[in-house]
This record gives C-alpha cells, structure tokens and sequence, in this order.
DNA sequence: AAAAACGCAACCGCAAACGTTACAATTCAC
DNA sequence: GTGAATTGTAACGTTTGCGGTTGCGTTTTT
C-alpha cells in the first residue's frame, strides 16, 4: 500500500459496499481487492465501524457491510472515524516558553491550522461516498 | 517539536518577520525561538527560500528576512513551498490490478483526495501570514 | 467437532523526520 | 590577511508511525 493508505483503503472499501450494500464481505475478501493484508483491514475498518458506519459479524459467514444507507455516509464521517487530522494534529504538549509573544504565537498558529482542519472537514461533508462510482465491470463480480 | 513541524515552523518564523520586516534573523535566533535547531531551521526555510518567499545572507551578519512583503505571502505560498501534500500525496506508483473495476476506482479514489488537496489549498490563499499577530509583548525584542 | 470469521496483542521492518555533529564556503570587522 | 560569524550541506543516530505478519482466543455456523 501507499501513502494516505488508511483514508484510501477506507473510502476503497465503502465505495465497494455502496455499489452492492446487501452483500457481506470478508476481511479476507476486502484485502484481496485492495491489495493489502486481512489483519491490516480490520484495523481500519474497525475504526470505521467504532464510529457506527459498519457493521461487523463474528464466526461462519461473517463478515462486514453497510450499517447505515451509503447515501448519509460522507467523506467526513469516514475522515473524522479514522482520527486522521491531517493538518492540525493536536498539539498534545504545549511546551512552556520564555517568552510571552512565543506562547501567543504558538497559540494563534495551532488555532490557525485548527480552522484549517475544519475547513476540510467542512469539504468533505459535501461529498457523499456514493459519488465515488466508477462504471461497472462486467468481469468482475462486484 | 511536536506534529507537523516544519509548516509550524514556517508560519511561526514568517509570522515573526511580518512583524519587523527589516530586521535579519540567524538560523540560531529563530531555533531557539522556535524551540529547535539551526540546522533544522535553515533545511526548511531553505524550502522556503527556493520558492522566493525569504532570503538568505552568508557570512558575518547574515541572515534571513522576507523577501517580498508581508501582506502578499499566503498561507497556500507556505504549504506548497514545503511541498506538504497533506491528503493527496502523488500516489507514485499505481500498481496494476487484476480488475477493471478496482483501477477505475483506485482512479478515482486518487483525483478525489486530489480535488480536497486543491480545496484545501484554496483555503489557505485566502489567509496572509500578516493575519497571524499575537499582541505585542513589552518583555522581548521582537 | 471442525471450519470460518472477527478481535486483538505482539512483534518485525521500513521509511520519514527531527536532532546533532562536522565541515566547507562566504562575508564582514579589524 | 586573520578570525569570527553565518549559511549550506552531508552524514549519522534516534525516534516515531505504520504496514505487514503471526499467533491465539472467541464466536458462529454446519
């Protein structure tokens, strides 16, 4: 896999779902399409499902799909279950300075990238994951 | 320092120039404002200087300072001189699938992240760096 | 009981990034 | 000229995050 792999398997896989939302897909299965390993995709899915837009079954014939109409699901549902917070990153600790403009300025900034990370999320919102159709296949079962 | 350092770094470093254009700064005045090393700071205002936002002076008494005014750098003009790239990332290496279905949709997975990527650089050309100015301190020089 | 599937923890290996040291090149003061 | 100050760059170590992998327990169906 690649850079981003989380948010582009993640987005992969629901699209995936979308296109056929009764059908019950492995851990197995995901990974085999998206080129990557089983154990590797329940880690992201997991995520995913934490945040309600999965649902999972244990044993025999299990497996995972939809746990809500594709249609509600957004580029921001999926974003923000992953935790991903591409560019504020919180900044956890606020190392103490000698100066009071440096604690200022370090606050305006994190506040500043703040915004921008909202932003982002605001655009993401916009966008439903059944808008990520590609033509159908009539090679493949999906 | 924390997450997401150097795009901290760059708007902390430009915010503090904004502030008093004429004065030159030695790698070693910003790393310790910043809480880091000289060397850290010249590999990324380095980026920041091919870009043509700052300049550089060797030798006894030099230093950086803008190289163009304040007002008409841009959060956008920050980022990209980084080349950050925080959700698309260039995916490279496009690995060729068994299905139809599944490189259509990496496709489209990818000018998606693409789109937001350029949504978000939109965002930041709204912002100037003179838009970030924590209030005066009486207690340091800058 | 066996097979199939998830859940989870523990590890390995790799790549990115920061931190640090070292050194050459450049510029200014004297 | 000599020396100090400063950038530019290369090299190396350390840390961190993450994908990949293995292993094992749990659950469900047959």
């Amino acid at each position: 896999m690649k850079r981003n792999s989380r948010l582009s398997l993640a987005l992969h896989t629901l699209c995936h779902m979308a296109s056929d939302p009764g059908r019950v897909r492995t851990s197995a299965d995901i990974a085999d399409h998206a080129g990557t390993n089983p154990v590797v995709v329940r880690r992201v899915l997991g995520k995913i499902r934490k945040a309600g837009l999965l649902s999972s079954e244990k044993g025999h014939a299990g497996g995972w799909q939809l746990a809500k109409p594709a249609h509600g699901i957004t580029l921001a549902d999926v974003y923000l279950a992953l935790d991903e917070r591409l560019v504020s990153r919180g900044t956890g600790d606020t190392e103490p300075s000698h100066c009071h403009v440096e604690e200022g300025l370090q606050t305006r900034v994190s506040e500043l990238l703040e915004d921008i990370e909202e932003s982002l999320v605001q655009r993401l919102r916009e966008t439903s994951i059944t808008e990520i159709h590609p033509k159908s296949c009539s090679y493949c079962d999906d």
